[in-house]
DNA sequence: GATAAAGTGTCAAAAAGTGCAATTAAGTGG
DNA sequence: CCACTTAATTGCACTTTTTGACACTTTATC
């Protein structure tokens, strides 16, 4: 269960380099093979492979008219291995996809990460803490 | 099983050079032979030939009514076979159905690829977008 | 039959990607 | 608190891939 928030440099090649938090579990659950495609509210996922073949499956079952859909998670989705250091290459499409160049944030989401570039993230998250809070947690007492 | 996007620029002859992740499997798989087709879509479809011969059983199956649906797919199907540094020549008809002149997108959909027009790709994606995601992705995460 | 256009193949230079090694940082034990 | 050991990050060098150019072949048209 991943979660919380990790500022990161890219490197010159684009190269990422995990968390050693998540190292450990990521090795174990998924031999360092990770999956990263784009998500449509401007950030990259990131999977453990496992998890991103239940994902797949889910999309592969979709009927025809969620054919964008189809395009946008498995026609983007690359797969990745850890390097020796631990590091995995964005392509240069997706980081393009992303808005990411160096600085970005990798936030933990359960199953699977979120890869935001750092001055986006920070736009949209201002963004949404201005508007209203949905419906859903009017009534939920902390 | 094909996915992940490419950009890619066709050459002056219109020809596509294929990332190298996909070559050795559509050797293996294809003997380098390919077809491409229209989609309705708006962009093209890239078979590895044994894939093609499926789907082209499939349609000519179709009932009277899909006869337009023939037309598209089997009347503008060209047979195809990667040349010694794994490119092929997209011809200009299909070249100009989907809109390709120089920066194309290529996408890796499980048994096929499509091609598209760079362009065409990312206005037509930022339309999709916009649409409310299919209910099976909201409760993804945890 | 000649000319021009389109297609094919080869080669080289540039760019991108990968892995190693060295330096820096962090953690642990004395 | 300091020194030593281990881990992590950054930078560098090598390999692979990509793209652009050029020359030759084939086909179509006049």
């Amino acid at each position: 269960m991943f979660q919380g928030a990790s500022s990161i440099n890219l490197d010159a090649k684009g190269r990422l380099s995990m968390p050693t938090r998540y190292r450990d579990v990521l090795q174990a659950s998924a031999q360092g093979c990770l999956t990263i495609t784009k998500h449509p509210h401007g950030c990259l996922m990131v999977f453990p492979r496992p998890e991103w073949e239940v994902f797949r499956s889910r999309i592969a079952a979709l009927p025809m008219q969620a054919q964008w859909w189809k395009r946008i998670f498995l026609g983007n989705a690359s797969d990745v291995e850890l390097d020796g250091t631990s590091r995995v290459l964005v392509s240069p499409e997706l980081r393009a996809a992303a808005g990411i160049n160096k600085s970005v944030i990798l936030l933990g989401m359960g199953s699977y990460f979120e890869l935001w570039d750092a001055d986006t993230y920070a736009a949209n998250e201002a963004d949404a803490m201005k508007g209203e809070m949905p419906d859903v947690f009017k009534d939920f007492s902390f």
